[in-house]
DNA sequence: CCTGAAGTTCATTTAGGATTGAACAAAAGA
DNA sequence: TCTTTTGTTCAATCCTAAATGAACTTCAGG
């Protein structure tokens, strides 16, 4: 299955000088995916995807990150729920392929989407209730329940702006 | 120490309704900077710091938290890298006193000069490094090499975005 | 110059999220 | 219908980043 090159390949035939940018392009990812908080094999599926010139199918992906079943399959799902990912049902077999998408709108919103938006959302309710709270102290000195009472007015100011951030930073990916 | 209330009181004197208050803001804050990655001590401290009408001493904060000197040391210079605790000298003995800051505009600049732009400006070295392996790959057909170009320009151009979001971001919260 | 309080450092331990793998489901085809 | 291939689920395991705590540094007061 090799090419007629003096090059050492890999199970799979694949040649190394490619194996060794899959590699650097997978590193990549993960170490930028540890910013913003996604697991490890998360990033290196979608870094193994955008690495290859080609769609891949969930076998190749396994086998080119000695990743298990398990991992690639949940991975596969956040890539999807994300839409970091786009399905091409391959002629050839019948399983399913995998390209990236390429477009940064659509990884930036649905990254916010999936996993920032609900966040906010929830912190609204969670703020309700720590207001209540803050209306409920009556055993320190007045001065400090006016400060507490101020500090949850800042805390609610800061989650709306939190909250209007996340349309701009769509738009400017737009 | 405690005030003339029937209310129950912990170890420092302070009274339920007011403990209650500070861990409902400690939780808080812990889920709020488990989005953005932060550990779990320093968003705690952060907390206990923002639900307190009055600046807190070290030994405070251990004692409230129930945190060891190792963590509280640890996380008050995450903090105070990020900017997000200001010290007030107390007068009444020689430990230092924490606020916190309550410009969101500091804690959001702060947050990503500290965590964030290292991360930015480190990737622009390896994607150059990224993009000589592209180059040297010649193993796959042509037209696959091309469109491994293509995604190293992707990648490339992706991080220019990057880069330029982070001084609207700043200005935004200003 | 001691002494002790206040805080830092860092090797070790630990908690909890990431990964595994075996059991299970779905669906094609023989 | 039975088998095979493809992928999912989830309890158990593993691993790493967070937390600990003992040794160390610093500095004020006596």
């Amino acid at each position: 299955m090799s090419k007629s090159t003096a090059a050492l390949v890999r199970a799979g035939g694949r040649a190394v000088d490619v194996v060794d940018f899959e590699a650097a392009v997978v590193d990549f990812f993960v170490d930028t995916a540890e910013v913003i908080g996604l697991p490890k094999s998360v990033a290196a599926i979608y870094g193994i995807v955008f690495a290859a010139p080609a769609p891949l199918s969930f076998a190749e992906i396994s086998e080119r990150l000695h990743l298990s079943k398990g991992s690639v399959s949940q991975g596969l799902k956040v890539l999807r729920e994300i839409g970091a990912l786009k399905e091409v049902s391959a002629s050839v077999d019948r399983s399913e392929r995998f390209a990236p998408d390429l477009e940064l709108r659509a990884l930036v919103t649905g990254f916010l989407r999936a996993k920032v938006q609900p966040h906010l959302k929830e912190g609204g309710g969670r703020l309700q209730a720590l207001r209540a709270k803050a209306e409920k102290v009556d055993s320190l000195p007045l001065e400090h329940c006016r400060a507490l009472r101020g500090r949850m007015d800042k805390l609610a100011a800061w989650h709306r702006k939190g909250r209007s951030v996340i349309p701009l930073i769509t738009k400017f990916f737009g």
